[in-house]
DNA sequence: CGGGTTGTGGTCATACTGTTCACGGCCAAC
DNA sequence: GTTGGCCGTGAACAGTATGACCACAACCCG
């Protein structure tokens, strides 16, 4: 039980090392938590944690894992893991933006899900609640449905990223899910700010807020009388 | 893409067969799940997954997992799962209230933890909440952290155990009530306000919690000047 | 080839709402 | 009767969509 209060022992898994040193830079200013070390690839990842698994080693209790490793994926390294019955919990910290690693990042018990680039405050919510999660699931006896959906609250993501001033979030998923509708095509603010109700000023506002995180691009509309119609389309997720 | 309507296939695993027949037809009365058979040991299961893995059988999106199995422990059974590279998703539903169970069975990645004997309202929650979590998973491209995340919230209840400070029950009430007697219609925090008879300040921080909690959800009315307007409905307790 | 036409890009003040904060009334405990 | 905390309130502050307005760039016609 002293377990809830000992620092959460932390390996992290990230093949650059300059981001490995960062991760490990940000991980000091998270109270309760402290580095157990570093390892490049998934070679180095298993064996150190088979070493702790068979008790060569002190204990690890989370993991911070890449999924771009030069020898593996994440999600490889983690079914490995699993198999090796190796059950520490894992958070995914990555740039990959695809839907089905989401899903199966998931399936093989990621905790939390941390998308590259990110600030100090985004990364210290997760493991705030990761930390929140431990406690309670540490803390002995389950007795009812409540305390396991306590349990698994905990691990709710909390933190809205935050957005630059002047933007809403609703208004921002409202523009996503529009584009992602209109898909293959590219729309027009005009369009975009007809099929979703809001003015055109706001919708190009958001359309050019999209463009500069990139995650839209634009292109000119020739053909028609009057100025050029800027268009915009969804950028594909990098395979 | 079509996924996203077509029914969710389940598969049953469950030792006894009068309480596998009870799920199963609990699963028929939740809207958009079919089941797509029964496991009565360990088995059986792995031999039903091993074939539908090799394209031997329609796919399984879903597994209602027992703890308790004749020739195997739950989490004995996903372990094996994982390891053969079958990443479907499991709910479990066992009578089992060990911490440590539960926390293994979040780090195989298990996506609810349902807790015998239990009714049917908290079956449907259950269900509903990965409904809810796969329609957005598989909505294609995820675009960001905030979407990442609206997918990990869907999986995660959010367990109320007490009012936060700053709240009173009667107050409560009285909103819940205005809410239900708006019923299809969604209302603004003035608008509330007004009816019951509280100030505007007031109105929204009750509502806020209450989609917080996802007994409402909140949606922003746009057209005229100024700053969008946010309208709260509250939320069909699972048809 | 050049000016007129046309329709959108971009900026600004405005209006209305969300958010915060300190105050004060009400209730319970001592 | 006094004290302290809880919770709703009003007002001031910050946020955000809108409409109006001007500037601009391509088509079109003389």
């Amino acid at each position: 039980m002293s377990q809830r209060f000992d620092p959460i022992r932390v390996l992290i898994i990230e093949d650059d090392p300059i981001t490995a040193e960062a991760h490990a830079a940000y991980l000091q200013r998270v109270p309760g938590y402290v580095s157990a070390g570093i390892a490049h690839t998934g070679q180095d990842a298993i064996r150190i944690l088979r070493n702790v698994h068979q008790g060569a080693a002190p204990a690890i209790d989370l993991i911070l894992l890449d999924m771009n490793l030069p020898d593996a994926t994440g999600i490889e390294l983690c079914r490995a893991m699993r198999a090796a019955g190796i059950d520490t919990d894992v958070i995914a910290v990555t740039a990959v933006r695809d839907a089905a690693v989401v899903r199966t990042a998931v399936a093989l018990g990621i905790v939390q899900y941390l998308i590259k680039p990110f600030g100090f405050s985004a990364f210290a919510a997760k493991l705030t609640a990761f930390r929140e999660y431990r406690a309670l699931v540490g803390s002995g006896a389950v007795t009812d449905q409540r305390a396991v959906d306590a349990t698994f609250a905990a691990l709710r993501p909390t933190a809205i990223s935050d957005l630059p001033k002047g933007m809403n979030a609703d208004t921002l998923d409202l523009v996503l899910v529009a584009l992602r509708r209109a898909q293959p095509r590219a729309v027009s603010a005009v369009e975009l700010a007809a099929d979703v109700d809001i003015a055109r000023v706001t919708a190009r506002r958001y359309l050019e807020f999209l463009v500069q995180t990139s995650l839209a691009e634009r292109s000119s509309r020739y053909g028609t009388p009057g100025r050029p119609e800027s268009e915009y389309r969804l950028r594909e997720p990098a395979a």
